[in-house]
DNA sequence: CAGTGTCA
DNA sequence: CACG
Protein backbone atom coordinates (compact mmCIF):
# COMPACT_ATOMS: atom_id res chain seq x y z
CA UNK A 1 0.00 0.00 0.00
CA UNK A 2 1.12 3.34 -0.70
CA UNK A 3 0.07 6.48 -0.22
CA UNK A 4 0.69 9.36 -2.42
CA UNK A 5 -0.37 12.68 -1.24
CA UNK A 6 -1.29 15.29 -3.20
CA UNK A 7 -0.17 13.57 -6.26
CA UNK A 8 -3.16 15.59 -8.20
CA UNK A 9 -2.89 19.42 -8.24
CA UNK A 10 -6.03 21.35 -7.88
CA UNK A 11 -5.78 22.01 -11.87
CA UNK A 12 -5.26 18.48 -12.78
CA UNK A 13 -8.48 17.46 -10.01
CA UNK A 14 -10.63 20.37 -11.33
CA UNK A 15 -10.05 19.18 -15.04
CA UNK A 16 -10.57 15.21 -13.67
CA UNK A 17 -13.87 16.45 -12.15
CA UNK A 18 -14.89 18.13 -15.62
CA UNK A 19 -14.25 15.11 -17.43
CA UNK A 20 -16.59 13.05 -14.74
CA UNK A 21 -19.20 15.24 -14.90
CA UNK A 22 -19.07 14.49 -18.99
CA UNK A 23 -19.34 10.89 -18.24
CA UNK A 24 -21.61 10.81 -15.95
CA UNK A 25 -24.02 12.34 -18.58
CA UNK A 26 -23.62 9.70 -20.54
CA UNK A 27 -22.98 7.24 -17.84
CA UNK A 28 -25.42 7.83 -14.96
CA UNK A 29 -24.86 6.98 -11.52
CA UNK A 30 -26.98 4.53 -10.51
CA UNK A 31 -27.33 2.70 -6.79
CA UNK A 32 -25.87 -0.74 -6.76
CA UNK A 33 -27.44 -3.23 -4.68
CA UNK A 34 -26.09 -6.12 -2.44
CA UNK A 35 -25.95 -10.09 -3.64
CA UNK A 36 -29.42 -11.95 -2.71
CA UNK A 37 -30.79 -9.28 -0.32
CA UNK A 38 -31.15 -6.44 -2.41
CA UNK A 39 -29.62 -4.03 0.03
CA UNK A 40 -28.72 -1.14 -1.57
CA UNK A 41 -24.88 -0.03 -1.33
CA UNK A 42 -24.82 3.85 -0.02
CA UNK A 43 -22.65 4.80 -2.29
CA UNK A 44 -23.67 5.35 -5.85
CA UNK A 45 -21.21 4.35 -8.89
CA UNK A 46 -20.46 4.30 -12.08
CA UNK A 47 -17.48 3.05 -14.79
CA UNK A 48 -15.50 4.40 -17.21
CA UNK A 49 -13.34 2.26 -20.01
CA UNK A 50 -14.31 -1.06 -21.32
CA UNK A 51 -15.57 -2.71 -18.33
CA UNK A 52 -17.21 -1.62 -15.55
CA UNK A 53 -17.97 -4.01 -12.58
CA UNK A 54 -21.07 -3.98 -10.88
CA UNK A 55 -23.63 -5.45 -8.30
CA UNK A 56 -26.61 -6.86 -8.20
CA UNK A 57 -29.34 -9.79 -6.68
CA UNK A 58 -26.91 -12.03 -9.09
CA UNK A 59 -23.81 -11.02 -7.81
CA UNK A 60 -20.32 -8.66 -8.46
CA UNK A 61 -19.05 -8.92 -11.75
CA UNK A 62 -17.18 -6.69 -14.83
CA UNK A 63 -19.71 -5.90 -17.61
CA UNK A 64 -19.26 -3.84 -21.10
CA UNK A 65 -22.47 -2.43 -20.87
CA UNK A 66 -23.92 0.18 -18.31
CA UNK A 67 -26.85 -1.79 -16.10
CA UNK A 68 -29.71 0.94 -16.56
CA UNK A 69 -29.04 2.43 -20.14
CA UNK A 70 -27.72 -0.62 -21.30
CA UNK A 71 -24.83 1.61 -23.36
CA UNK A 72 -21.24 0.63 -23.40
CA UNK A 73 -19.47 3.01 -20.79
CA UNK A 74 -18.02 6.07 -21.78
CA UNK A 75 -13.83 6.37 -22.61
CA UNK A 76 -11.28 6.55 -19.85
CA UNK A 77 -10.30 9.94 -20.05
CA UNK A 78 -6.19 10.21 -21.18
CA UNK A 79 -5.49 11.84 -17.92
CA UNK A 80 -6.20 8.67 -15.90
CA UNK A 81 -4.46 6.53 -18.70
CA UNK A 82 -1.32 8.47 -17.76
CA UNK A 83 -1.63 8.03 -13.79
CA UNK A 84 -1.95 4.09 -14.23
CA UNK A 85 1.54 4.55 -16.02
CA UNK A 86 2.88 6.53 -13.77
CA UNK A 87 1.77 4.73 -10.68
CA UNK A 88 0.94 1.12 -11.75
CA UNK A 89 4.27 -0.08 -12.16
CA UNK A 90 2.36 -2.65 -14.78
CA UNK A 91 2.60 -3.04 -18.41
CA UNK A 92 -0.83 -3.72 -19.72
CA UNK A 93 -3.82 -0.85 -19.61
CA UNK A 94 -6.32 -0.90 -17.11
CA UNK A 95 -9.79 -1.34 -18.26
CA UNK A 96 -12.50 -0.44 -15.91
CA UNK A 97 -12.76 2.47 -13.75
CA UNK A 98 -15.18 2.13 -10.94
CA UNK A 99 -16.32 6.14 -10.25
CA UNK A 100 -17.81 6.09 -6.15
CA UNK A 101 -19.89 8.59 -5.42
CA UNK A 102 -20.07 9.37 -1.57
CA UNK A 103 -21.94 11.71 -0.17
CA UNK A 104 -21.97 12.91 3.47
CA UNK A 105 -22.59 9.94 5.43
CA UNK A 106 -21.74 7.17 2.70
CA UNK A 107 -19.56 4.11 3.61
CA UNK A 108 -17.96 1.26 2.09
CA UNK A 109 -17.46 -2.14 4.49
CA UNK A 110 -14.42 -3.87 4.36
CA UNK A 111 -13.45 -6.15 2.07
CA UNK A 112 -11.72 -7.28 -0.63
CA UNK A 113 -11.42 -6.57 -4.42
CA UNK A 114 -10.93 -9.89 -5.97
CA UNK A 115 -13.20 -9.71 -9.15
CA UNK A 116 -10.23 -9.51 -11.35
CA UNK A 117 -8.44 -11.95 -12.57
CA UNK A 118 -4.78 -10.88 -12.72
CA UNK A 119 -3.93 -10.04 -9.11
CA UNK A 120 -0.47 -9.16 -10.07
CA UNK A 121 -1.89 -5.52 -11.64
CA UNK A 122 -2.29 -3.05 -8.63
CA UNK A 123 -5.40 -1.23 -8.47
CA UNK A 124 -5.00 2.62 -8.09
CA UNK A 125 -6.86 4.79 -6.16
CA UNK A 126 -8.03 8.57 -6.51
CA UNK A 127 -9.92 10.54 -4.11
CA UNK A 128 -11.52 13.30 -5.26
CA UNK A 129 -13.64 16.06 -2.74
CA UNK A 130 -13.91 15.66 0.90
CA UNK A 131 -10.92 14.00 2.88
CA UNK A 132 -12.23 10.13 4.09
CA UNK A 133 -11.36 7.82 6.52
CA UNK A 134 -10.14 5.07 4.81
CA UNK A 135 -9.67 1.85 6.83
CA UNK A 136 -7.40 -0.83 6.07
CA UNK A 137 -6.14 -4.52 7.20
CA UNK A 138 -4.14 -7.92 5.82
CA UNK A 139 -5.50 -10.28 3.26
CA UNK A 140 -7.47 -12.18 6.52
CA UNK A 141 -10.95 -10.80 7.02
CA UNK A 142 -10.68 -9.90 11.17
CA UNK A 143 -7.54 -9.40 11.37
CA UNK A 144 -6.15 -5.99 12.69
CA UNK A 145 -6.79 -2.50 10.47
CA UNK A 146 -5.06 1.16 10.89
CA UNK A 147 -7.05 4.18 9.41
CA UNK A 148 -5.29 6.62 6.82
CA UNK A 149 -7.13 9.77 5.98
CA UNK A 150 -7.07 10.30 2.22
CA UNK A 151 -7.50 13.65 0.71
CA UNK A 152 -8.15 15.41 -2.24
CA UNK A 153 -5.62 14.80 -4.96
CA UNK A 154 -4.24 11.56 -3.28
CA UNK A 155 -3.52 9.06 -4.95
CA UNK A 156 -2.84 5.17 -3.28
CA UNK A 157 -1.33 2.50 -5.12
CA UNK A 158 -2.30 -1.22 -3.86
CA UNK A 159 -0.43 -3.58 -5.21
CA UNK A 160 1.90 -6.49 -4.15
CA UNK A 161 0.91 -7.70 -1.03
CA UNK A 162 -1.57 -4.90 -0.18
CA UNK A 163 -3.43 -5.78 -3.28
CA UNK A 164 -5.87 -8.13 -1.30
CA UNK A 165 -5.98 -6.65 1.96
CA UNK A 166 -9.24 -6.01 3.15
CA UNK A 167 -10.13 -2.40 2.99
CA UNK A 168 -13.22 0.48 2.93
CA UNK A 169 -14.38 3.78 4.11
CA UNK A 170 -15.38 4.61 7.71
CA UNK A 171 -16.68 7.72 6.93
CA UNK A 172 -16.54 10.74 5.14
CA UNK A 173 -15.71 14.47 6.68
CA UNK A 174 -18.23 16.94 5.52
CA UNK A 175 -17.11 20.54 4.31
CA UNK A 176 -13.22 19.50 4.35
CA UNK A 177 -12.98 20.01 0.55
CA UNK A 178 -13.71 22.87 -1.77
CA UNK A 179 -13.41 20.77 -5.25
CA UNK A 180 -16.96 19.80 -5.74
CA UNK A 181 -19.58 21.99 -5.31
CA UNK A 182 -22.17 19.70 -4.16
CA UNK A 183 -19.82 18.57 -1.31
CA UNK A 184 -19.24 14.55 -0.68
CA UNK A 185 -16.44 12.54 -2.13
CA UNK A 186 -15.54 10.71 -5.29
CA UNK A 187 -13.23 7.91 -5.48
CA UNK A 188 -11.62 6.10 -8.40
CA UNK A 189 -10.55 2.73 -8.39
CA UNK A 190 -8.09 1.95 -11.63
CA UNK A 191 -8.25 -2.02 -12.42
CA UNK A 192 -6.81 -4.48 -14.49
CA UNK A 193 -9.73 -7.05 -15.10
CA UNK A 194 -8.75 -9.49 -17.48
CA UNK A 195 -5.49 -11.43 -17.74
CA UNK A 196 -3.67 -9.86 -20.35
CA UNK A 197 -2.21 -11.99 -23.58
C1' DC B 1 -21.06 -10.33 3.16
C1' DA B 2 -18.33 -3.88 -1.21
C1' DG B 3 -25.00 -4.73 3.40
C1' DT B 4 -27.19 -3.49 8.41
C1' DG B 5 -28.29 -3.98 13.55
C1' DT B 6 -26.88 -5.06 18.08
C1' DC B 7 -24.13 -5.64 22.00
C1' DA B 8 -19.96 -5.72 25.14
C1' DC C 1 -20.28 -10.66 15.14
C1' DA C 2 -24.72 -12.40 13.52
C1' DC C 3 -27.98 -11.94 10.44
C1' DG C 4 -31.28 -12.68 6.09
Amino acid sequence: MTQHPAALDRAAQEALVEALRSAVRLAPLFTPVMPRTGRPFSVRMTNLGPLGWVSDRAGYRYQPTHPETGKPWPAMPQVLLDLWQRHAAYPHLPEACLVNFYNQGAKMGLHQDRDEEDFAAPVLSISLGDTAVFRFGGAERGGKTQTLKLHSGDVLVMGGEARLCFHGIDRVLGGTSTLLKEGGRINLTLRRVTRPN
